[in-house]
DNA sequence: GTCTATAAATCGATAGAC
DNA sequence: GTCTATCGATTTATAGAC
């Protein structure tokens, strides 16, 4: 192993501050997880933090930045390689009900945005993100339509927006009340497929 | 006007401070808004609020409360008293496009049981609230459906849930994206009628 | 029941040494 | 770039007077 240069340090640093935080903020929320308790836990103090994110929302874009790009990874690769549209509902089936509202990816992304609200810098930064994500998911339904040959009855970036915002929904909800069940959202992507 | 005996005043002092709290909470959020501030705005000191609240997170579940009851009346009268199922439509329509997530009722709640997730208290008042609410709004689908013949291809308790939870994912993204539409839900609930 | 005063604790952020 | 030390401001919550 090659001594690490300083700018290579850094990046390691950075990541490993992002990565504790994302374990912090995912188990105890943002508000409640200070950033003395992300250097202590990363094994570093303030400063470091300090020294890679100028400020506490600074570092919870960071976060949340890491945590949506593994949605989306992690969505694809619940689809899978089957190659029947059933399975691959199947297997998006099985995904949602382990991960909507359960680990808290919804409570945190939630959680951060509504209690950052009067910052326009992180206002402006989500809603582009947003914009994002609903264009990939858009992409990817109208991608399985084309392949499996199924007729959509609404424009793609319309599904996408729909389906987001029910896993939002119930997520939120579901982290408060575990007794809710996430099938409505199978059901409905099924039904948004079929008709 | 008759004297107000004692048990009087601390009603309509605990229901001016649950007012004034609203108005902020709405207004700046729940975390950003003190006990300090509440207090200022209704005419009192730290010292009323808390003979009145054990704590902050009490006073939110009571804001909470209102607004809810709120959110239900208005929905209830969005649907005015017309009586074709298509001016219903409309007029719930019409409330959809100015509420869902813009003066901020959905960003309290969501912003409120993240944050609070905490505590186990709350989270139980939060649930049976969900619960109770969930099971208004499907007595009133049902209800809706009975009268104007419509046949209903899933339990209205589902159909609730649904709409719940798709109001207050688009409400929440909404809330700090406003380029967002809301077409989707009042389309959502047309097609779930008609089918 | 409300007010005054204050406790007690915490947190975000900064300054300066290394 | 990271650490030590600390500031400064704020907050929830409490104790005691009235």
């Amino acid at each position: 192993m090659a001594r690490l240069t300083r700018k290579e340090t850094q990046v390691q640093t950075r990541a490993l501050l992002i990565e504790t935080a994302k374990r912090l903020f995912l188990e105890r929320g943002y508000n409640a997880t200070s950033l003395g308790e992300v250097a202590e836990a990363a094994g570093f103090t303030k400063g470091a933090v300090y020294s890679n994110f100028a400020t506490k929302h600074e570092l919870g874009l960071a976060v949340l930045e890491v945590v949506q790009e593994e949605r989306v990874v992690a969505i694809l690769g619940a689809l899978g390689d089957a190659h029947t549209f059933e399975d691959r509902l199947a297997g998006f089936g099985r995904w949602a009900e382990e991960n909507i509202g359960d680990i808290g990816w919804t409570s945190l992304e939630v959680e951060f945005a509504t209690s950052t609200r009067q910052i326009e810098e992180v206002r402006t930064a989500l809603a582009t993100r947003r914009q994002l994500i609903t264009g990939v998911l858009a992409d990817l339904i109208a991608n399985e339509a084309d392949t499996f040959g199924i007729e959509l009855d609404a424009p793609a970036i319309d599904i996408a927006t729909h389906l987001l915002a029910l896993g939002i929904g119930l997520g939120v909800q579901r982290a408060f009340d575990p007794s809710l069940e996430v099938t409505v959202l199978v059901d409905e992507l099924g039904r948004l497929a079929r008709r």
